[in-house]
DNA sequence: ATAATGACGTGAT
DNA sequence: AATCACGCCATTA
């Protein structure tokens, strides 16, 4: 299991409605430090079976999208992870 | 093995 | 609060 596998396995974890930062995934991944790397996994994931647009930035912004299930915002905001207000 | 890239993170200015 | 610079990690050429 390399790296990137388990990202995609954990992301593809991430619940409906809930977000989690790069840092996090990154983590749970097994190097705490590794959120970059996270982030090319993401770019290069092209699995619509996997949320990538759950995983933010740890200060809260959105950070980067590939477009791959349309805009990370709505998709987020439809889930309810996103509030419209506040 | 080395260099370059990138949807990040934290600390300093 | 906003911006800049540096560090960090994994992948690919």
């Amino acid at each position: 299991m390399d790296f990137t596998e388990r990202v995609v396995a954990i992301v593809r974890g991430i619940p409906e409605g809930k977000t989690l930062s790069y840092g996090e995934v990154a983590a749970r991944a097994g190097s705490p430090r590794a959120a970059r790397a996270v982030g090319v996994v993401m770019k290069n994931n092209t699995d619509k079976r996997v949320p990538c647009h759950r995983v933010i930035r740890a200060n809260g912004t959105l950070g980067g999208y590939n477009g791959l299930r349309g805009e990370k915002a709505t998709l987020l905001r439809n889930e309810g992870a996103l509030t419209s207000s506040q």
